[in-house]
DNA sequence: CCGTTGCCAAGAGCGGCGCTCTCGTTTCGT
DNA sequence: ACGAAACGAGAGCGCCGCTCTTGGCAACGG
């Protein structure tokens, strides 16, 4: 019986699958906001309303690809901040940040699904947090691998962390930070946003006609956070 | 002749406003995506092709929202800061950073447009950049002002700057921050995607679950920042 | 003063979109 | 073997951006 009902599963999972394949072949060529689930059923041979049958609508369609690209910068992330020397923690930092800008400019489209605005009418189901927070696991165990090290020299004359700060910081602190202290786990969350930020600039074109040596700028900035969390150089 | 022209020309410049104002409202309300110019016809009691008249495409009409978005969020960010004792560097800073995120918070959809995803098939016109920059230009003001003021005091323990960013530096040194030091420059062009990065974030809804006081942990990054260029404390 | 020119609103229409509903057919569980 | 569920196809609804044509109206030149 198992046999059977896979039988018919299995083909579901599979047209799925192809469904996502070539939407999301269409997002990397078209961006978002020129994914059609009509052209996509065309490319399959369907007829439109078929397409129904697997996914009820076209943002649904589009949660699963951005669970994708998640999933998708995450492990690019992943594997290129696991290449280095785990004791080489500024070295850590930089090839994920890297790691980063160089899927995000490889993957335009499905970066600016990501981290751009919100395209669908605004939703962010339960399914997408987990996969959303696989870069920050990377980056909060790299951080916290630096503190149990001793390594972290973080340069002085900062300001402290602010006092509403420290149910945040525990909570951040539990999920991929473990026993980092509430003023590592601050300078962490300022120098984080400002990675995405770097990129999304360049991606989003507010560097035209500003920056030219755009890889060497961001190692530049990138190492500069990187000393601000106090990863020693 | 100059009269009758102008009568004409009048009209139209005041249908072109209308348009446009409709047009923000609907931004506004619905974002990018749900701008219609159909939707903005109607609500004006034209028929739908008459609006192309006065905007021969729909990416023409965003692209003026957008020219709009930039000189509201740079008039902004300008009043904001300069709310502040001109030689209070690091308040005028933290001024132009609440600045932004206030306009940000109370207009999100228009930020998107400016900072998040580019939505249309993607160009952006000469017009747009002047207008752009408007907020850099408070920001080079201001770090400039602070430099010849001579109480610049950056943390230590950063790299310099790459060789390559010395071009780059002095086309910003010469637009917006005239007199500046490349090392001075290449620490503020680090902070100043911070500042985006850490709005996006927020407004794009990655720090959900994850920050609550939302307003001192953003007070907290950019006064790191802020120290991080060397604004006094 | 009148004819020409050019701007303008309106309407019809094209192709495409997301999405719904109905209708035969196939497939599966019992 | 039979009823239920899943499925593909087709037609259709109301949107959308955009184009083309038509007819009215005002401005300008002879």
């Amino acid at each position: 019986m198992n046999a059977s009902r896979t039988a018919r599963e299995r083909v579901r999972a599979e047209l799925m699958a192809e469904i996502t394949d070539i939407a999301r072949r269409h997002l990397a060529k078209d961006g978002a906001a020129g994914l059609s689930l009509r052209a996509v059923a065309r490319e399959m041979g369907m007829v439109s309303s078929a397409i129904y049958r697997y996914y009820p609508s076209r943002d649904d369609l589009l949660t699963a690809l951005i669970i994708d690209g998640y999933n998708a910068a995450g492990r690019a992330v992943k594997e290129a901040e696991a290449a280095r020397d785990r004791t080489d923690f500024l070295g850590r930092w930089l090839a994920l940040c890297h790691g980063l800008r160089d899927w995000a400019l490889a993957h335009p489209h499905e970066y600016a699904l990501l981290y751009g605005s919100p395209v669908p009418g605004y939703r962010a189901p339960e399914d997408t947090i987990a996969p959303a927070s696989t870069s920050a696991e990377v980056f909060g165990r790299l951080v916290g691998d630096a503190f149990r090290a001793g390594v972290l020299d973080p340069p002085g004359g900062y300001p402290p962390a602010p006092a509403s700060f420290a149910a945040d910081a525990a909570r951040i602190r539990d999920a991929i930070m473990p026993g980092v202290p509430d003023d590592v786990v601050a300078r962490a969350a300022t120098a984080w946003p400002g990675l995405f930020g770097a990129v999304s600039f360049e991606l989003f074109g507010q560097y035209n006609n500003v920056l030219s040596d755009l890889t060497a700028t961001f190692d530049y900035a990138m190492r500069g956070l990187g000393r601000f969390i106090g990863l020693p150089e």
